[in-house]
DNA sequence: CGTGAGTTTGATTCGAATCAATGGAAGTGG
DNA sequence: CCACTTCCATTGATTCGAATCAAACTCACG
């Protein structure tokens, strides 16, 4: 059963919010809420997949697997975003892992009755393929990154785009375990420590577990643009 | 103006089989065939977009720069494929360079007379999602590739996806040169030109120019997956 | 406290890039 | 039709960035 928070949440989704109140009744009476613990896992890729998830509170990871073993970070999914929603047109089977990096709540979203919503409602398919649309630039520009930019540019990069439009004085918090963003970025954690460390005797960043400051963002973007 | 001939490939891509004939009769309304020669340019990243493309003849790569001027391709796009029609949700600009590998006849579809297809014809927007979807599923495919295998494995996976499911015995055809081939798997010509020796020594492949045979896909698979 | 996960730091290795030359194949123009 | 240029691919030697291996260090938590 879904609580009336839980719909207050669900109603700020990007995706949702082109749904009047019946319409998204509608939807929500084959939708359920979950509760995950930290690390535990979703779903696995291969899966089949009924269903796609709104993040209410938490956070969640999306990664593959290599033959070895090898982890890689493809998405980090915060509280309010919606995941693995482009599901119901890949043949029903996750394409990825999903597990929570932190307790999570979680509202899940039954496919066909989303395909349903979205044959008859045309607003909410232009609302997804805005949404799919935002993810598929991200992903061409995490390939332009894993192809054209050395560590160090994509760390710089990341701590930037965290950072947002903020000006100067902007702190950012890492939204997972600092090995969890190194596998973000395509790096190991060894090596991502060094990056940030460099970055601060360079002063371009101020360090404090978790929550790093850029004093002087412009400056670290010079650096990024003109480093190796 | 449009030729009947090219009407009959348009028919072809999986976008537009959804579209009656007086739909895709009015969306063509506003299209325009145009031509490239082999190496020309048709449009930057960046740039304003008011139309997406479908390649009747020929073959385009879309691709990415880095601040130094290194070339990444990102996809290639054979005859009969759409592509940048996901830019319509993008903010009007195009997130890739493109450019043509051969010469090449295009068909040009305007953007606003797409969105008001897309608005009233739910089934294209279904397609045009399950579009999407693919190339999305795609491109976390080559993130993964890139983050976790190694040359060696991405140029194996490559040639066995172009072999598809065909048996033993096979013979591919790069769809490109081979220094495309090598941005497009994020390595540098001269690796991929070692990679190939290695496996031709190997007797995993026959190489002939831009034909390639694989013998024993099995093997290549078998390869692939032990290899480094 | 002690235990263990997560992070940092150091030494070394390794894969792929870079730098440099050579070898063809294709196309141009005399 | 043959030099000549040019582009592309291959091959070799070397460098370099990041991974790996290894060890210390730091906390949060039982």
């Amino acid at each position: 059963m879904l609580k009336d928070i839980d719909l207050q949440l669900l109603r700020k989704a990007p995706l949702f919010s082109s749904l009047g109140p019946q319409e998204l009744g509608q939807l929500l009476d084959s939708a359920s809420a979950l509760s995950l613990q930290a690390g535990e896992q979703l779903f696995a890729e291969g899966e089949p997949a009924q269903a796609f998830y709104v993040v209410i509170e938490g956070s969640m990871r999306l990664y593959k697997l290599s033959a070895e073993g090898n982890e890689k970070v493809i998405e980090l999914i915060q509280a309010g975003e919606t995941f693995a929603e482009a599901v119901v047109f890949l043949g029903g089977r996750y394409p990825v892992h999903a597990a929570a990096l932190s307790p999570a709540r979680l509202i899940r979203i039954d496919n066909t009755e989303f395909v349903r919503a979205l044959r008859s409602n045309n607003n909410l398919a232009m609302k997804m393929l805005a949404s799919i649309s935002m993810r598929l630039h991200q992903l061409v520009n995490d390939v332009r990154a894993l192809s054209l930019e050395s560590a160090g540019q994509r760390v710089a990069g990341y701590l930037l785009e965290l950072a947002g439009e903020a000006g100067a004085g902007s702190e950012v918090l890492l939204p997972a375990q600092k090995h969890v963003i190194a596998s973000r970025l395509g790096i190991k954690p060894e090596t991502f420590s060094r990056v940030l460390t460099g970055l601060r005797e360079q002063n371009l960043i101020d360090l404090e577990g978790q929550h790093i400051r850029l004093p002087d963002a412009a400056a670290l973007r010079r650096w990024r643009d003109n480093h190796r």
